[in-house]
Order: C-alpha cells, then structure tokens, then sequence
DNA sequence: CAAAACGAGAACATCTATAGAACAAAATAA
DNA sequence: TTATTTTGTTCTATAGATGTTCTCGTTTTG
C-alpha cells in the first residue's frame, strides 16, 4: 500500500502531531526525511493524501490531518489468526486500516453524581468531563452530565455508575425522566408525573417507591 | 491541522473558560499572544471557525464557543469507565502507537444486529453509524458496533435495543462478555467461561439458560 | 440613553509555506 | 532487460500566515 518513504513520511507527521499538536510544515518534514527539497515531500503528500491516509485544507499552511495509520504503525498488532468462516458469512472485520474520523462531539461537564435510588445531596462541582456525540444534544439548550448513583431507574435502562446528559429544562411532561430538586436539597432522578396538583417521581424499580410530592416542592432541572 | 498560533489561541480560549466560564475578549486574547492589535485574533478566530474547533455567533461579545479540542490539548478526562462490552485481554499497546485513544469520538460501524438471547443469523451488513467517544475505545484494536436484539444480557445493563461496542478479538477470559459465533452460524452475545475443555455461554438474564459447548464450536468474535 | 467595550474588516508589509514544472537517478515490477 | 514507478533536486510562482494601524459599526452596561 504505501512505500517506504511515505510510510516513514506518514510515521514523521504522527509523531510530531502527537508531540506538538501542530503538523510539521513541508521544510520541516524535509528535513527529517533528509531531503533537500520540498517537492518530493509534496508529491509523497500527494501519494499519502490519495491513499487517504491523511487529510489536507488546500491552501492552508500545515493542515495536515492523520486520518489513519496503517497497521505497522500500531493499528493493530495482536497475532489473532484470521479465520476463513465459510458458509456464505460475511467477514464482518473492518478494514485494516484504523479510520479515526473525527466528527461533532462536544465535552460536557460531569458536574457529579446525582441518585437514582436514595436521594443524595444535590448537584454539586464539576469532576470531568465526558465527551458525548453531537447527537445527543439535540434540541437545545444547556446540557451536562451526571453520574448515577442508585439502582432504582434499573429499568429504564439506568444503571448504578452509568453518565446521563441532562439537557436544563425547567418543564417536564408526564413519563419523563427528569432531574428532580425536592425541597431544595435532593436532586434525585426519576420519572415526572403531574397528578392533579402534586407530583409523582416514580423510580423503574419496583424496589423503591414512588414519591408523591406538593407541587411547590419539586423542581425540575434537567 | 492548525498552526502553532491557531493552536495556542485555541489553548488560551479553552483555559479561559474552564477558569472563570466566560471566554476571553478579542483584546484579552490580544494580550495572551502578546499582540498589537485584534485584528490578527480575528484572523486567527476565523481560521479556527473554518476548522471546526470553535463556533461563534457573530456580532455577539465573547460568544465564542470551544466545540472540539486538538488531540495534543486532549481535556480527555479519566475516570469515566465507560459501559464498553468488550471481550478480550487487556492491552498494553503504547498510547502513541494508538491513535484513536486521541480523538474524541469517530464513527463506528453498526454491523447489524445480535442475538443477546436467542441467537440469530451471523454478524451480517453494515447498516449505518454510530459516533462513540474515544473513550471507549481505549485498548487498541478494531472496534464495531451491534445493536442488541434480545434481553438475556438485561442484568449486566445491556437492553434491546442498545448499540454495543465491540473490540475485535479472539480471545477472552473467564467473566468477559463476548460476542461468540456458535458453531460458525449463529453469532451471540454472553458472558464467556471456559470449564476445562467446553465453554459455557452464559447469559445475564435468569430466563435463559446457560449453554455449554465444545470449545471447537465456539469462536469469540469480539 | 450614552459611554465604554467589543468585533468586523480593509489595507499594507513581511515572512513562511505550498504548488508544481522539469529533469535525472534509483528502485521495482513485468 | 525494459517499462514503470518512486525518489531526489533545482527553481519559480503563488498564496497563506502573521503583525500592524485605522476605521466603522454593534453590543454591553452603568
């Protein structure tokens, strides 16, 4: 697939994008491949560019991109033999190539842990962050993520430790699953139903209760 | 990708906003890489909209925000464990070597869909994508995603429905959840035990039972 | 509302970076 | 060996990146 120099090409600007963050410039990829001109190093670009290996801006200066390695530089390397399935069996394995498109994902704060089950205090300090796919921020408005402490959403698909985007609402609608503040010191994460004029935090659970409570006294964050 | 100044703009932006939430003014910024004019920052802004790595609303004060960091500035935080189904032994490949441990979600590809209680047909055609933080796939290796069919795996938070992620391999430990082609036509998904020479597929759901079988009919796809 | 803060962008200069033609030598494949 | 591809070089033309100064609207905020 690639020839020596491209490859060493290639493993040069892995390199140093891992080191500096910035693509070398075509001196200075000349340099280390000991060249005296930059041309060659344009048409190795070219060759690695076609061979989608890397991905370019035309015109802007080091917009280099590494889009994927081949497996000699640490896509794969386990000695998994390859096994010949037959029957008509599509080989499901990827290609050897490791593809490492980026796409839309935003970091969102992980701003603590919030319980399913037993209420816990409220939302408290940032921990981490966690980056979550574009598409789970649909819709709008603030999002952030918290850790789920308690097992009482377990059926809902919720289990104790997994992260939840919240997206900020103020407003539910019957069934759904909300970040509930009680008195102003529990958050806790149920499912919201209006009843008359208080409301119901029902937990996926059968385990736990359902928690009927003044309207005044619940507010939803999320 | 980006320039040396592109970079650290984008580095100083970040920081700033972790540190008081409110992003730098164009003068601010001026300051940071000890300019004499804004005007450079706004070049600067605009090649990082162009790229990506930020988004603005225009004519608006300070609304700019960070939508993608560089590998290299990586805020990939630690601690999140992620609920990745994978089978296999650890791996201890350099981080260097495994590029996609950089990037902070790419495209995965659904292969279709799996049996987590009854088997069903083998592993068939990639149907669409699915976009999975980077964190997930740590270790190295191919990965792939299947969407669950089935509810013998409920108890280990696994639920019709869901799109697990999948790290190709062929070997597994005893407790791991792997995806086991059985008798080279049906691929499911169990947890994996081996008992001396047969080996038990186990699922996670006391409805179903657990299977045992020869070794030689069991390959681990993943 | 009005002053202060802020952002958009034109214009100019300088330096760096990329594009690519042209030709020769070396390596590889047929 | 011959044909083809890959490499190495030199040189030139263009274009991007950056720093600077100034001007002109808009937005924020007291």
């Amino acid at each position: 697939m690639l020839t020596r120099k491209q490859l060493d090409l290639l493993a040069f600007i892995n390199k140093r994008m891992q080191k500096d963050g910035v693509p070398p410039s075509f001196d200075e990829m000349k340099e280390a491949l000991d060249l005296r001109s930059k041309s060659g190093i344009h048409r190795l670009i070219t060759a690695l560019e076609e061979r989608g290996f890397i991905r370019r801006l035309a015109h802007r200066a080091r917009a280099i991109e590494v889009v994927k390695l081949p497996e000699t530089l640490g896509g794969e390397a386990t000695g998994f033999t390859p096994q010949v399935i037959n029957g008509g069996k599509p080989d499901s394995r990827p290609p050897a190539a490791t593809p490492i498109e980026a796409i839309h994902a935003m970091e969102l704060p992980v701003m603590g842990r919030i319980a399913a089950g037993v209420p816990i205090e409220a939302i408290s300090e940032v921990s981490h962050n966690v980056a979550v796919p574009g598409q789970m921020l649909r819709g709008g408005g603030e999002h952030y993520a918290l850790e789920v402490k308690g097992d009482s959403m377990i059926e809902a698909g919720i289990n104790d430790g997994d992260v939840v985007v919240i997206r900020e609402t103020r407003t539910a609608t019957n069934g759904d699953i909300v970040v509930a503040l009680v008195e102003d010191n529990e958050a806790t994460l149920k499912r919201f139903f209006h009843r008359g004029d208080v409301i119901a935090l029902e937990a996926a659970n059968p385990a736990y209760e359902t928690r009927v409570l003044p309207q005044e006294k619940v507010k939803v964050q999320g």
